[in-house]
DNA sequence: CGCCTACTTGAAAGCGTTCAACAGTAGTGG
DNA sequence: CCACTACTGTTGAACGCTTTCAAGTAGGCG
């Protein structure tokens, strides 16, 4: 028996104007449609790949979210990206043999998968997809740099103010209501991320609770008084 | 008068293997020639470009070295990475009008500037330009979250030793000295770098010299036992 | 309904920062 | 050429933010 199809092609897609789509012609975006492969959705926890695994695919999140993190030589897990529907990634392995990253579903979650040999094959007559994929690229090492500053820099209360903000802005940008909602991923992830041991996330939580900037409640979150937390952002 | 060229021609450059000409023909990395500008060199402390400046071009150190950094809305400087020769850099405002990054001098240093635009016309007939280059920015990102785990993760004695043991590893690549060298960079700059205040940076370098684990003098530096300095960085 | 995991809260300890003073070196100008 | 100056780097001591350790609480899922 067939498998019902759930795909939905790029041109049908809500986030084609946030994916790589957005500076394609539509005979181009044909094209990469062609590529692009669409698996059943993947439950909670489960892997998209490991480090170590064959490096073969970009990747992007249709619906749901994934954590990136890698394992240095002394097992030290650093989480280096959430990523939200139409977001890009796998990135940091394109010029080795091997993922030196793990990427995990933090909820049921589907993807599109480009196989980067295709891909590549396609950036050849298509000089606006490699253009694409680079300004992409240019994005995530601009934002990278702003991740350093954030955890090299700022206190503890910044850099929970500052994720908040940002998870809320990337919500808002795909139309998603982005003054309350639901983060998908534990205190021990955003602390993993953050540089902060998840205690000191969960007591940042409890004081932006009481001083009615948010309102939380486990993983549900209020922004109350967004200008406070921008403030709070910038103090120090 | 005509002024002395003092260029080097990619074919004729002891970096060509360490740099963009390592995946192109020599069609093509003729073609590359075309649009590279090499000005005069600057001296120490003089800037390539800052941010705010319309973004225009990526760079190559020919000779010296560079430091890049950010600054963010409060005014807090990170700097984003040290480069040698052969690295290219910029890359970070590739999808934007203007630098988001300001790139300064650490000494005598000369480069090759590579107008973007012509650069990005190149990629059109020249598929392993493009090819190259989205490696090096994938190199970027991959390394980009190493620093991320340095400095969100391991204790200040790690960050140093990793950081000296990074700079040995780039400068025996370029056939230079590597266990004995003169670091380009200041104390403050290398604080800033790692997140840690130049007091740490200070004391951590005097730590290694009492070890015995090194040897240092101000900005000369031997690295007399790697094994050891490979221990502190793999110890917490 | 009960277990397990995620989260919260408290108290103590530690690492790195901050503040302060000093030393040494390189660069400047007389 | 030397003296002065400014900057970079070093060292000490106290403070403080975050971590660690420990215990307890609350949801979610079987």
């Amino acid at each position: 028996m067939l498998k019902a199809k759930i795909e939905t092609a790029c041109t049908e897609c809500a986030l084609s104007q946030l994916c790589l789509p957005v500076a394609l012609s539509s005979a181009d975006v044909a094209a990469l449609e062609n590529i692009i492969d669409r698996p059943t959705p993947l439950s909670r926890g489960g892997y998209l790949f490991q480090a170590g695994d064959q490096f073969d695919s970009l990747y992007v999140v249709r619906s749901g979210s994934v954590k990136t993190y890698t394992v240095d030589a002394t097992g030290t897990e650093q989480i280096t990206g959430f990523y939200l529907p139409g977001e890009l990634f796998g990135l940091s392995s394109i010029n080795e043999q091997t993922q030196n990253t793990t990427a995990q579903a933090l909820e049921r979650t589907s993807l599109c998968i480009l196989p980067y040999h295709d891909l590549d094959g396609l950036c050849e007559t298509v000089p606006s997809l490699a253009r694409q994929i680079m300004r992409v690229m240019s994005n995530e090492i601009r934002d990278d740099h702003a991740l350093l500053t954030l955890v090299s820099k700022k206190r503890a209360e910044s850099r929970l103010a500052t994720f908040l903000l940002s998870i809320s802005a990337r919500l808002k940008k795909r139309k998603l209501p982005d003054e309350e909602f639901q983060l998908s991923m534990s205190r021990s992830d955003i602390g993993n991320y953050l540089g902060l041991a998840e205690e000191t996330v969960s007591r940042m939580f409890t004081r932006f609770h009481e001083d009615g900037v948010i309102k939380v409640n486990r993983k549900q979150v209020a922004l109350l008084d967004k200008a406070a937390l921008q403030e709070i952002c910038d103090s120090s």
